[in-house]
DNA sequence: GTCGTTGTTGCAAGAGCTTGCAACACGGAC
DNA sequence: GTCCGTGTTGCAAGCTCTTGCAACAACGAC
């Protein structure tokens, strides 16, 4: 069903395990089909789920060993939600952390530029390379700070 | 022995503890008596196995609930580290993160000055209150930096 | 001192993730 | 087509942390 094979960037998953010497497996397929699925930010958790929505023999020590060869080769990504859960980026064109609001829960990308101040002052200052897209940013969002503020009143 | 009650800031939580209908139990004196000798941050699991050191019977859920307790009374925070698992920073009397070099290991505490300028720009942008003490930057430090450029003539 | 209320505890189960290990099967050689 | 080496898989156990629930005990009332 619409098969964007053209432009497909997964497609050359298979070519760039044999490069390495590594196995094109059913099983990573099944992952494969799965996050190509999976547009954005996916928790572990739930991509065990969705694998064995498929293939319902999945086990998760194969999955969470798929992912750490995926993010070898560059096709995906992890981080740590505000629970300090794992959560997987999915074909990871620029570099982005994420902002967690605390309070209610949602979450927003965090572009390069507004991390850039942070960025460029550590690599200044400690020659630190941030890993951005490792990074969830914790707080609370302007709605919530908002509720707050007027529920000071108690 | 050398009690240093002048100026103890846990002297006060019993009664804090009063005050809000709580009690102080040998449970939570075994935790905070390990809590006063542990400066700095503390993993989770690494104050369970401490209070176990003092108290045999003490049990991984009364710990972590009890530092839910601390936690609202201001005496603790935690936040995540790189690998996700809890980290809990005792009597945290400024505001700051944390740097986590993903290559070494190593953890450094991340000043509020150096991330003002991120912290200012979100307030600004979308008004959102960094809190700075949940996060850990993960990233590479300069010595690993430096490291890894050394090696990659390979 | 004893009594009763109710905040706490400890247990057990479970979620999310990791790791060691023996058996399996991909894929190149023939 | 068959065979074989080794990368992978699935299982089982374990670690960290959470949650529901019944029994317990701190502490104010008397």
């Amino acid at each position: 069903m619409t098969s964007t094979t053209q432009t497909d960037p997964w497609g050359s998953i298979r070519d760039l395990l044999h490069d390495r010497g590594m196995r094109w497996t059913p099983q990573r397929r099944t992952l494969i089909e799965v996050l190509s699925k999976a547009d954005g930010h996916v928790g572990g958790a739930d991509l065990v789920e969705r694998c064995r929505a498929v293939d319902p023999t999945t086990t998760p020590s194969t999955v969470y060993r798929t992912l750490d060869v995926l993010e070898d080769l560059g096709f995906i990504r992890h981080g740590h939600g505000a629970d300090g859960r794992e959560e997987f980026h999915v074909l990871p064109t620029r570099d982005h952390g994420h902002l967690h609001c605390g309070t209610c829960g949602q979450t927003w990308e965090l572009g390069e530029g507004e991390a850039k101040g942070m960025v460029d002052g550590l690599r200044g200052a400690r020659g630190f390379l941030v890993d951005l897209s490792h990074v969830t940013i914790v707080g609370r969002c302007a709605d919530c700070a908002a509720l707050a503020e007027a529920s000071e009143v108690d």
